[in-house]
DNA sequence: ATGGCATTATGCTAATGA
């Protein structure tokens, strides 16, 4: 089976891309971000037209996560317990003996910004969160767009982004604490380097074009999981349609 | 250092993203 996650950015502009991405993927769960829309308005009837089922925490013009299977999505939590967050950024869903998490971490802004500050306590309390979920289920998957690149070869230009947004000290140090805390490792460090690492790229400059990205959507694993990791792959084919989300979908098999 | 492009909305300018 598989693991996949894709930031959309609208999923009324990118709902035909998503379809034909999904008529392509066997059996798998999908995390999805980004939605900027209100569950009123979700596409259900499309998708399990498609053969999928979804679960949604949506959100009308920002934020808002779904996720998707082929099998029936059960025990669905929305949003972090427990925290007042009014934006709408974590589903989490079983399939099977398989707990899945999508999340949409905060952007950040810029360094010391005060949505810096936000995205900081926010991975506090998602770590807090995942340690909670780790305990409760061996076999969980945290998918998502964490707007984390962890490693500087993570990004185009590592001496351009150093320290910058996505990239600085506290961010990185956030993100390895929160794996730490839960005990997750990132799927993408248990296979071979891939040729294409990128999942993100900006509008802006012909970003993709000059393949100019980060790698900042991940596909973390705890340890049962972990050892059944096969493959990890960006799918570049979306990046390349007209009117496209500037993030591709990631995917990992599983044995 | 800035903007570059895209999406959305108490819309034609401003906020946000990464």
């Amino acid at each position: 089976m598989q693991l996949a996650t894709w930031n959309l950015n609208s999923l009324r502009v990118r709902l035909p891309h998503l379809l034909d991405w999904l008529a392509e993927q066997s059996d798998s769960v999908v995390g999805l971000q980004e939605l900027k829309m209100a569950d009123e308005e979700f596409p259900f009837e499309a998708l399990r037209d498609a053969g999928w089922q979804a679960v949604t925490n949506g959100q009308k013009t920002y934020n808002g996560v779904a996720l998707l299977a082929r099998r029936p999505l059960e025990d669905v939590q929305r949003d972090i317990p427990g925290f007042d967050d009014p934006q709408k950024r974590v589903i989490a869903g079983t399939v099977d003996d398989l707990r899945v998490v999508s999340v949409y971490v905060p952007n950040g802004q810029s360094v010391d910004s005060q949505k810096y500050h936000y995205k900081l306590d926010w991975l506090q309390r998602f770590a807090a969160y995942l340690a909670e979920e780790a305990e409760r289920h061996p076999r969980l998957a945290v998918v998502g767009d964490f707007n984390v690149a962890p490693l500087p070869e993570d990004t185009h230009d590592p001496e351009a982004w150093e320290g910058h947004i996505l990239c600085s000290g506290p961010e990185r140090e956030a993100l390895r604490g929160a794996m730490e805390a839960a005990g997750l490792s990132d799927a993408f460090e248990r296979v071979p380097t891939p040729e294409q690492r990128y999942t993100w790229w900006d509008y802006r400059a012909a970003g993709f074009r000059r393949n100019l990205g980060l790698r900042i959507d991940h596909v973390l694993l705890s340890a049962p999981l972990s050892e059944r990791v096969e493959s990890w792959r960006v799918d570049l084919e979306p990046r390349r349609l007209e009117r496209p989300s500037d993030h591709a979908p990631v995917a990992v098999t599983l044995a």
